[in-house]
DNA sequence: TTGATACTTAATCACATGCTTAACTATCAA
DNA sequence: TTGATAGTTAAGCATGTGATTAAGTATCAA
């Protein structure tokens, strides 16, 4: 995965209005004032919020007469999850390194 | 996990310089100015990221001497990838009721 | 004790973000 | 055609971010 699209996908996610959204369109497709209606803001905020998720690649859109409407991609999300994932795996390999190191310093111990 | 915890991990991911040094971290701990080294910037920036990593959680230091070392921790990075993973989940969960809707109608026509 | 090393803090600055309100466009329904 | 609805665009503004350089502190080694 690119570096921009991870900067994009991860400060995406990096705000709770963003993540409101997400998580209402997890539950299903929904027009722009139906996701602005819950949430403590104008609509343009919610505009601005929606732009920097469709750039990010997390949700798509489309607009059909005068309602657009905006469902989640979870493409982005797997691949998100996928750069965590392997991070975490790294960390856990080099523990695995240490340990191994650990134990045969302890054989010579011995 | 709470939603500031969350901000603030999500948003310590969003940046390059950031996620190159928990990728440097997750092949072991390494001291200030060694995570300072390659990157084209001056000390003091890279300490910017590195508060950053540190009040999110992603990343734990401890000074000895005169010398800072810095470590992965874990936890954080598997509670964001959580969180994205239940999403994805729910959003999974919703195409299958939608299947299941289908289906219905489906069997209404036969 | 002197000098180098490793980090830390402070002042500054350009630029990006996250809102707001107001004005505008396009569609639909009566 | 008129009015309401759904969304869009633009201007403006407070605040936050990411970098810089310069100066300061603490530790170590000779």
């Amino acid at each position: 995965m690119l570096n921009y699209q991870l900067d994009q996908t991860f400060n995406a996610l990096a705000d709770p209005t963003r993540r409101a959204l997400v998580e209402r369109l997890a539950q299903g497709p929904a027009s722009v004032s139906e996701l602005a209606a819950p949430l403590p803001m104008s609509l343009p905020a919610v505009m601005g919020h929606l732009k920097v998720l469709e750039e990010s690649g997390l949700v798509k859109s489309e607009k059909t007469g005068r309602v657009r409407t905006c469902r989640i991609e979870p493409q982005m999300l797997s691949q998100a999850e996928h750069w965590v994932a392997e991070r975490r795996a790294m960390w856990e390999r080099s523990l695995d390194r240490l340990g191994a190191f650990l134990d045969m310093t302890k054989e010579d111990e011995t």
